[in-house]
DNA sequence: AGTCCACTGGAACTTGAGGAAT
DNA sequence: ATTCCTCAAGTTCCAGTGGACT
């Protein structure tokens, strides 16, 4: 192993690393911790709702004021991303998986006995539970449910700050007196901010020129996400190299490449055959349904059936990956940009 | 207008995993 | 060990919809 040199610590240059300082969102913070805050009392804790567009810190955030309240008090904590997991069975399967629950459920397992489970755990001691991306949810009981836990506290994370609007009236009724706290867009300034910080922590001294900072900063558009992958993929490649700086052009060149990757990391939330049909669309631009199965088939080993290439399909429709155009014998599918 | 065809999506059914009861 | 049960995921079946073509 040769000594490094230019990156100190590679965990923090991963987006998803949770600092033990947050720059910037101070107030953001604050709102979040004031609704938590109940919790530390043994009384009812205020809902909340994180909304805000992508790669702005709301489940970075989360995570660090959950953090920062089991530092006070011995804490249940339930992270669960609704994308992945998003029936009921499946986040309450997630969220005792999270807990550490003794009890092993599986597949097999009735739905109503996770919640039995669930609940008896969350009764007597306090508890924090995190659904991200809860827009994307399928069944919306499991906010009814997540409401009548007392001393549960519950951060939800959406990108828009409407995902209410549709649901059932009693859901929204008893979701109503949430707090709900909105993430902009980052600034140029705290966009370079961030990034400082990150070099402080995962680089070497004099590893990245402020100036570069602020070329990245330029051009991801207030997304924290994207900025770090760049300046994590340019400092991977000046480290390959043997360098001790990171070069203008490895900048230039990590940009388009972390903006990809911050979008293929969406398509790892598909199965192996929604992937196989992105992957075709991808290729051929528009395709007949007939066709497109047809193709599906000839690509992959175990091919399903049509109908449940449908149900894989509008999945991915509500995700906003493919859209379908027309209707009848004209519909065709397209990748959406 | 009538026929054909591609496509959609609801609903009933099958399969497979795995816990619980015996 | 065996049988029984529940559930999610996938499959089968099919009626309904609406272009396209005569």
């Amino acid at each position: 192993m040769t000594r490094n040199t230019v990156i100190g610590d590679k965990r923090v240059l991963a987006a998803d690393f949770l600092p033990n300082r947050m720059v910037h969102r101070g107030q953001e913070r604050q709102e979040i911790a004031d609704a938590l805050r109940p919790v530390l009392e043994g009384e009812r804790p205020r809902n909340v709702l994180v909304h805000g567009p992508p790669g702005t810190g709301k489940t970075t955030m989360a995570r660090y004021v959950v953090d920062r309240l089991e530092e006070h008090i011995d804490l249940q904590y339930g992270f669960c991303n609704c994308w992945r997991n998003s029936s009921r069975f499946k986040i309450y399967y997630r969220l005792l998986n999270e807990m550490g629950s003794r009890m092993i459920h599986r597949t097999g397992t009735p739905t109503d006995k996770l919640v039995d489970d669930f609940e008896s755990k969350v009764r007597n001691r306090p508890s924090v539970v995190v659904l991200d991306e809860v827009d994307q949810l399928e069944d919306e009981k499991v906010l009814y449910d997540m409401t009548r836990y007392n001393r549960t506290g519950l951060i939800m994370i959406a990108n828009q700050e409407n995902v209410f609007y549709d649901l059932d009236e009693r859901i929204r009724s008893s979701l109503s007196s949430r707090k709900n706290v909105r993430f902009s867009a980052y600034t140029h300034e705290e966009i370079v901010d961030i990034l400082r910080d990150r070099r402080q922590w995962g680089l070497r001294d004099g590893a990245v020129e402020d100036e570069l900072l602020h070329r990245i900063a330029d051009t991801v558009s207030g997304d924290a996400r994207v900025a770090i992958n760049a300046l994590r993929i340019a400092a991977e490649k000046a480290e390959k190299e043997g360098l001790e700086q990171i070069p203008e052009e490895f900048i230039d060149d990590a940009l388009p490449e972390a903006e990809e990757l911050t979008e293929t990391e969406s398509l790892d939330k598909l199965n192996s055959d929604q992937q196989a049909l992105y992957e075709i669309l991808r290729q051929e631009e528009t395709l007949r349904p007939r066709e497109l199965y047809d193709r599906y088939r000839s690509k992959v080993e175990k091919p399903k059936v049509d109908r449940t290439l449908r149900n894989y399909l509008s999945e991915m429709e509500k995700y906003g990956l493919v859209e379908s155009r027309g209707q009848g014998t004209g519909t065709e599918y397209v990748l959406t940009d």
